[in-house]
DNA sequence: GTCTATACACAGATAGAC
DNA sequence: GTCTATCTGTGTATAGAC
């Protein structure tokens, strides 16, 4: 493996371990192997780090989710609620600690134009087409409405079990999803018409 | 007002809006207009002053949540849905960076034991525990299941609020409270009562 | 490209006077 | 209780050799 890659490779086990602004770059040179020297051959910056950090966090975290709903079978209600429950167990492990996204987000609050949250941004919103599509493949009506409601569940979910270490909340967060799924599910057969119709404020500000 | 508050009123401004591991004990004494001898005779150490800036958030938050929720009419889910939205225009402000309470969790996932990490648990129970004497004052059923989906909801949707600013989460997440309590009301109770009002708060103006 | 060595600022915390 | 002055470790980042 090359130097870049051990040097990312030590970022992410550190940075989502320990926290972005905990962690110093001569404790991921060391890690890695290498001297802070070459550290800064790799990578123009600490900042430039964090962001390159949540890039190749990226697709890996996708795929795992992706997987856990192919697991399932059923509805795609139920299918993501199983997700739900992937979560609670993986949560249990005692390397988990939260996302990475929304921590690092977090601690870059003070920070706006970071290029890191930028990243994490673009993370949650791939995430967010992912249940689209899931839910379109079923007929949920207003999947963009529905999938962003299963955002709010999966980050707040991961929150309360961050805060708390209480993984229940990962369950009731599944509960959740499935009755909202199939709510929409409901009224696009009550109402076959209107299944298309802009919702007026709930436009996105991008 | 004593010198303890001072310092304590410094904190909650540069904690809360640039983290507090940003923030050294040198910027808050400072702001305060004392020294950093006078900081440590009052806080044993920058744990302790980050433990009791949390301490001192708890009380006005949840007034002001309370206070939110009391502006509204209607059956306990529109009050409710009207909290998230008003949450959508409080986050609007400049000075709004999410939930100070989650972030610190976030900042301290890497030291588990710290005691703003217990103080922040303590403080999210008690909101929970706001939803469930809410709920319950109307007859819904299994209150503190539906206040965990509550809490989830809520915390989840200042997640991507901070991350995307993009305001329509909150809204996204109003309604699904909405969904989410009625789908638990005993009909038995509700029924007879229900009124067929116009749902305050999650249209608001955009 | 990777090394040794170091610049320079700032972190948290303390000593001791008054 | 609040001050001035300071200790000690660590932070990000860079210079220049090979």
């Amino acid at each position: 493996m090359n130097t870049r890659n051990r040097i990312l490779e030590a970022a992410d086990e550190l940075f989502y371990r320990d926290g972005i602004r905990s962690v110093s770059v001569d404790t991921i040179a060391k890690k890695a192997g290498v001297t802070k020297r070459t550290l800064y051959y790799n990578f123009r910056s600490k900042d430039d780090l964090i962001a390159a950090y949540l890039e190749a966090r990226s697709d890996p975290t996708l795929s795992r989710y992706r997987r856990w709903f192919q697991e399932f079978d059923g509805t795609v209600a139920e299918r993501i609620a199983g997700m739900f429950g992937k979560l609670a167990v993986w949560a249990k492990s005692p390397r988990w600690k939260g996302c990475g996204f929304a921590r690092a987000a977090a601690e870059l609050a003070g920070a706006p134009g970071h290029p890191a949250i930028a990243v994490a941004s673009r993370h949650k919103k791939c995430f967010e087409q992912l249940f689209v599509e899931l839910l379109r493949s079923e007929g949920v009506s207003k999947a963009g409405f529905v999938a962003q409601q299963l955002m709010v569940l999966l980050d707040g979910a991961i929150t309360e079990i961050l805060i708390h270490h209480d993984y229940s909340y990962a369950q009731v967060a599944g509960d959740a999803a499935m009755t909202l799924i199939e709510a929409h599910l409901k009224r696009s057969q009550a109402l076959p018409g209107r299944r298309d119709l802009p919702r007026p404020g709930v436009h996105t500000e991008h």
